[in-house]
DNA sequence: CCCGAATAGTTGAATGTTCAACAAAAAGGC
DNA sequence: GCCTTTTTGTTGAACATTCAACTATTCGGG
């Protein structure tokens, strides 16, 4: 049955937008940064930064979209792109014919570690120069419990 | 000259990550429920909303983009789309002949209205009521924090 | 062992976004 | 008033993401 809706009040509007403002704000920050000093978006960066931190630098493409947060087709066309360029290659899994492993090429980690020092310096300048230690943390808990939150049935 | 990299610590590690993954799952959440619930995205649900706070319903195409956190090439797509589905129209500035005027209209406006309630519904659901009302308060802190450190010089 | 269901990944089309280039009008210095 | 600069908004191409459909393989019950 239908039930009334429960509206935001004004300072849970004001939160909502200011949310949404700062984080979008935030991301397309460090987007066009990493855009104008790498060459790649930042979804990109992060599929090799977890493919760099993986065992031999490989993994399981189910594994890098679960790592990444992305879906399985936005992934394939995101892996298809850095193979173009260079950064990733695929292989066939040797346990699931139906698996395919993406590693990380020589190229694409010398890129990754020319984009890196850039790239942290944006984070934090952007981010974490703006907050108080107990913000920082404050800002975990908030995102742990969101992510937690959203994780649910 | 150049720098020591200022890395990130285990701590502000896993915040940066914490953060990354709730506000991107956030928005995909909503985003998916906003299309399927009412046939648009939320950036699109954006437009509309700021147009039906407006004077009249109607706003100059740079301060929507202002408003909304856009650009201006991607509210004129945006605004293209929204116009050829029946939500909105252009008209003609009558005290600036560069500029254009978006508008509501009625047909937009019941949209909206059908859609607003689903809408904030998710909002609590996915947003609120995972956090205790003091960190609904530090989310808006730093929020604000964020937004104000992000649009300096 | 076999068959239906689930899993892994890819593909192409439709949709959004970015970027650079552009045209038109307004602002501003002199 | 004239000329340069700035502002406003659009455009098309390149790029990225979503969605649904599809193939291939593995899993699991009987």
């Amino acid at each position: 049955m239908m039930v009334m809706t429960r509206w935001l009040n004004p300072d849970e509007q004001r939160t909502w937008r200011a949310f949404l403002a700062a984080s979008r704000t935030l991301m397309e920050t460090l987007d066009r940064e990493l855009q104008r000093d790498a060459g790649m978006p930042h979804a990109y960066y992060e599929i090799l930064v977890r493919l760099s931190e993986a065992p031999e630098r490989r993994l399981r493409m189910s594994e890098l979209a679960e790592l990444t947060g992305s879906s399985r087709s936005r992934l394939s066309h995101a892996v298809a792109r850095l193979e173009t360029a260079g950064w990733v290659r695929r292989e066939e899994c040797p346990t699931d014919r139906r698996g395919q492993l993406a590693l990380l090429t020589e190229e694409g980690f010398a890129t990754l570690a020319a984009a890196a020092p850039g790239h942290v310096e944006g984070v934090r300048r952007h981010l974490f120069d703006a907050l108080s230690p107990a913000q920082v943390d404050q800002l975990r808990r908030i995102s742990e419990a969101l992510t937690d939150h959203l994780s649910r049935p």
